[in-house]
DNA sequence: GATGAATGAGGATTCATTCAT
DNA sequence: CATGAATGAATCCTCATTCAT
């Protein structure tokens, strides 16, 4: 039959009461994002992590309740950036000042580390993490601000999902690729952004 | 034995010579979509995959060398879709009507088995899996596609990437969503592509 | 929190096709008596019956579910050995000569393999196990027995179980004491056994 | 670090010289025996007994020089309730009121916390344990007690081991099965003991 | 060729115990 | 003395792959 992994948290165990250990916390999870960047999903293992955490597997499971846990951190971490940069968006004047300067914040953090970038993405996606991840934040954020960039635009929300995913697959791809041109990057980026709304009912 | 081996080909093989072969082959083949349709990465394994073909782990590895050569097959076997598709597109007179068919084409594809799409999207990126894939080809194509869509865009390759990063990105995160509205999301999709190819030089 | 067990089967995995795969599965069962009897719950691991069972820890994975379906085999086995001992039992002419064959054939039983046969006792009562056993079965039999025994009890099903747990706390506690004198043990038992019937109502 | 000590003591470490520690001392094995009921043995680790007992892990250890040690002290103050029962019962004018007392007292012990009296029954047979359960002098009280109830009993010391096992067969299995009336339970269990009495050599 | 039994390295997770603070 | 962070051996279990039949 199938496996069944029975709901688990995904919360880290204990909030780490001594300073000691919330060192322990972080250098854990940073080595969970250079594991995960450097070997895949196929070297991401806890004793890895472990390991390149110079600390202890037991440590390890002292903070996280699983394997899971660590990438559900890694997703939590890199969504706070985001959210950071969604906060200061909203601060723009105008609404296309706003989404240039989200589009902008987005090219940069890909490009700091693609691969790292793209397989948060795509762990984002497994069904089990799926309650874990803050996307339906996201798109909230995202859907304010395409309000304010194109007021007339019929469905905010669902220019939201989908500006996010055409941000998200040009910047993964490039990335992929290798891409290291931040500018040109952007350039296109918006140019897909401001086309798909300019289309798609925002004139 | 062990379980990492270090470098392989991933060409089937035997060439299928006889049609009962054959037949096996491609059952095989599609019994790994089904696998990985239903059970995701976690359940894709080279067993279930006998199991669900109705063939004995023996014979899988007769026709495989390995379970990464499930993987490219399946991979192959969806791109061979795409060059159909492509192909039918060159045929068009304009090159919008290219790219529109192709759009649509990509969105009905996604659309019928989306967790497969996705799944094999993220396969495809796997560095062990990357000079398997025809990717280059497939941005040829969509190249050539291009530079009769937008004759006057000044990187018709760059274009090229990019169309297809969007196309993916839209279609995978709807198919992970659940929509079902193929009309809508072709809509949407050709207003990025288009909405992208007019911003970017293309006029 | 807690464990969430998660609801498993207990059943072998497969059922041998080959005979090379029966002998197997029954050196499998017999190493893990074997483990069991000589280093106790403790000692009893999966790695452990494996190796005494000269066979793969794999091997021993593709025929039991997990480690306590080694246990329900266990079980298994040796309530088999009882409902023969309790078929026999049934065709004595007398309900007496019936309780007296059953009672010789447990402590013969139990002196055999005191240890197994206690440790199996304590893991019939574990929560996890209750529902594999069998233990609604024997009380039955036991109850038809009783019933011929002692016709005028007002309550044979009553009396079964409080005979069950007679027998099994007196063998087992003679086993574990290292008694080796098969009559005497006997005949305590029968005292113990017609006492009671005697005296709460089987007159 | 490791996890098999070879032999150790089971005293506490410390005889608790001040009435802090008594009390700390006492809620931990409180805390143990709650674990235990509630959580099965595998459920019962030192950290869900420390936790449960509202001290450290740390404290646990300066009291308990081991896990072991606290299964020890569970058991021991398991007997010294057996012990005073036994006393009360010694006081009683004839033999046969003093076994009814014990058998009562036995009883309603096990009904009140049935898990618990099963699983220290359990715990008692561990080999490791053996040397530091009081079995022996249980049996020397209770074959006290036989000598008076039954003073022509050819073995009152086997009759004390039978008697022994009897009444905790009786008391488990039906603790086990959730049974409630205390006085059907005792009746049934008196009938076993003076059957066992009467037929065995005691009339 | 086909079969499926066997293999065992690899990876997740637990928990008794220690020891620095 | 108390605390709780850290340790790592031990155990369960999976699954890619091989090979005797």
């Amino acid at each position: 039959m199938s496996q069944r992994p029975s709901r688990k948290t995904f919360r880290p165990r204990k909030a780490p009461a001594q300073s000691r250990s919330e060192a322990t916390v972080a250098s854990i999870v940073e080595a969970a994002a250079q594991v995960l960047e450097s070997e895949g999903f196929e070297g991401f293992n806890t004793n890895a992590v472990a390991r390149r955490a110079g600390v202890s597997i037991g440590s390890l499971y002292q903070y996280f309740p699983g394997k899971d846990a660590l990438t559900v951190a890694l997703i939590h971490r890199e969504s706070a950036r985001f959210h950071e940069d969604a906060s200061v968006a909203l601060t723009k004047r105008s609404g296309k000042a706003a989404l240039e300067y989200l589009i902008g914040a987005a090219v940069r953090q890909q490009l700091q580390r693609p691969m790292l970038a793209r397989l948060l993405d795509i762990a984002e996606g497994r069904p089990a993490l799926r309650d874990e991840t803050a996307k339906g934040e996201m798109s909230e954020l995202v859907g304010t601000i395409v309000g304010r960039a194109a007021p007339r635009h019929p469905r905010p929300d669902v220019a939201a999902h989908d500006l996010l995913a055409i941000v998200k697959g040009m910047v993964d791809a490039a990335g992929e690729r290798g891409e290291r041109d931040l500018d040109d990057l952007e350039r296109r980026v918006r140019a897909a952004v401001f086309g798909y709304l300019a289309r798609s009912g925002g004139a």
